[in-house]
DNA sequence: TTGAAAGCGTTACCAC
DNA sequence: GTGGTAACGCTTTCAA
């Protein structure tokens, strides 16, 4: 059924019918219930593609999927279809088949271009990435899961991980540990910046200093996890304790310890940061694990939110959030043991 | 730019130039690569919304993304998303927020009749699953990914899920165990039951019976793979052998026997079905996880072609795909110790 | 092989 | 508060 048809039906122009359900404020009260009903009656619903050419508007959310961190992007996304449903906002998924820089870009161009979102969700940015000058110069409205430090003004959300990662070296150094190893995440990567910069606050305010040797950088996998982890702990002078990056990480390092032979707990302590998946928790693990923690999926819903203030006219430069984490000890991260190793 | 402008510009008309763009046939060789090499340098594209408007297509392939399998999920998607892309097909992801199936039905309903996708993705089928009964009454185009047993026809492509698990407790089998535990899938999947016949049929050609008690259903996650292994290897009369649904369930076994001391591969041999992730493999487990192994993300590729298929013509049951799955030995299953236990 | 013009189903500007 | 009508930017029939 076309909105003429509707219209005539109800014995109305199809303006004052348009008006009434797209929420126009000149319809009045009695008119625009009876048009609520006789559409859900008569079963009529707009033309999503003939909207979207009238407004000009594409009627989604562009988010570019990379290879890596591909379950972190799946529970970010859940977030954000969640909040977009509610406004009748589609997400558009496009995928990076390879991951050279160049083609990076070029995705990402190709998506502005197309005009086939009304914003882009850029997530890992670095601290001068290129694709926030690229979608600035395309005049893109676009939002940064993460910061950039460009000068180029633009909407961000992220999460304090000096912060998380200062607290969580603070806690190591409480219980007494004093070679903190650290899985990070790739070079080059703000939130990999921020995070070693709030390990090395935490270390120097006791006067002990940031140790290149001790911190290794990867992207979050089990595989990775597993391997620095067995670099760090086949030392001659081994860390007493591990900072992983994620919780996959996480899992290759208490394999790691496993094999051997060390307690995760007794012979070494872990803390992890956890993105709270539902198909792996820190609680359940053994020990169970001590995480910083924030939630992936609300900060999913969060950008949502944003990018639609954003899409409303406000301004790039007000848009910015920085989240505190959570840090949650369990049993994986306990005093340091006397008397040494062995 | 616009057609019109474009078309002046390089001096023809809209419609020579759209044909030409097209690919339709009646435009001259000559002119469809001028027309293709002018609008690269001038920057010609289409309005993807005009275009849609026009052509009645949606230009996109909806799926619904529950939580549960949100890992595999991804990964799965990432397929499709790698092969409509080169046709310029989006894919719109709708959530599911909570999962009582009414609510479920009316996702599948609103998606189909907003009409902002061509096609549907249906999956984690049930044997007579109403979506198919619905997506069917409201010629809505869709593909199962998975199967269902309805009379109505419908596209499909599945794993021999059957045909896998027969081979998996064939192999255990051939390596002396006979108390074989088995963590399936949710009841009531179709993909469950298959697993479940698979299993029977293996081990009733042995003359050995399908053990109820030995059979534990749950959503692939650690957790329930834990807790699922902890009361299999709990009873007075423990499995010697696992098969573990997934490979986070295989995490939960794995943690589940070194919890009681049990070691994997000796003690108790694990074998599990693998969906290919980037970010857990198999090989790195410890120790390595002998698995059915079959490409989700190859799947989903598959599926986006056999959608467009469907979408280009073809009849719905005409498409059904049945595709083997690899069985891969490792070192987690091993001939069962002589002597019993202790 | 090319072109003119009539849709496609809305929205939004102007009148009333 | 309501209605007429010109966009929106493309595709596709029909004619040349």
């Amino acid at each position: 059924m076309k909105l003429k048809e509707f219209a005539a039906q109800i014995g109305l122009s199809p303006t004052t019918v348009s008006r009434a359900l797209s929420g126009y404020p000149e319809v009045s009260d009695a008119t625009r219930r009876r048009v609520e009903e006789e559409a859900i009656r008569l079963g009529y619903r707009p033309n999503i593609n003939a909207v979207r050419l009238a407004t000009g508007r594409a009627g989604a959310i562009g988010i570019v999927m990379s290879q890596a961190g591909q379950h972190q992007f799946s529970e970010f996304m859940i977030g954000m279809a969640e909040r977009l449903s509610k406004n009748d906002i589609d997400i558009l998924v496009t995928p990076m088949a390879q991951d050279g820089s160049r083609d990076e870009l070029q995705i990402y161009r190709r998506l502005a271009e197309s005009r086939r979102v009304d914003a882009i969700v850029v997530h890992s940015p670095k601290p001068d990435d290129p694709r926030i000058a690229l979608l600035s110069k395309l005049k893109m409205p676009f939002l940064v899961h993460g910061r950039s430090h460009t000068k180029i003004a633009h909407a961000w959300l992220d999460i304090d991980n000096e912060d998380a990662i200062r607290r969580a070296t603070n806690h190591l150094l409480d219980l007494g540990h004093k070679q903190i190893g650290m899985l990070n995440g790739p070079t080059g990567l703000t939130f990999t910046r921020d995070r070693a910069s709030g390990h090395r606050m935490a270390l120097e305010q006791r006067g002990l200093g940031y140790r290149d040797d001790l911190v290794l950088h990867g992207e979050f996998t089990d595989e990775i996890g597993f391997r620095n982890a067995m670099r760090l702990l086949s030392r001659q002078d081994p860390p007493t304790a591990i900072l992983a990056g994620s919780m996959m990480t996480a899992l290759g390092v208490y394999r790691a310890a496993r094999s051997l032979g060390l307690s995760v707990g007794s012979d070494l302590s872990v803390v992890a940061h956890d993105d709270v998946f539902p198909f792996l928790t820190a609680e359940n693990m053994a020990p169970p694990l001590s995480t910083t923690r924030s939630s992936l999926r609300s900060a999913g819903g969060r950008v949502a939110e944003l990018v639609m203030r954003l899409l409303s006219g406000s301004d790039a430069s007000e848009i910015g959030e920085l989240w505190p984490t959570e840090l949650i000890l369990r049993d994986s991260s306990r005093p340091i043991k006397e008397g040494g190793k062995e």
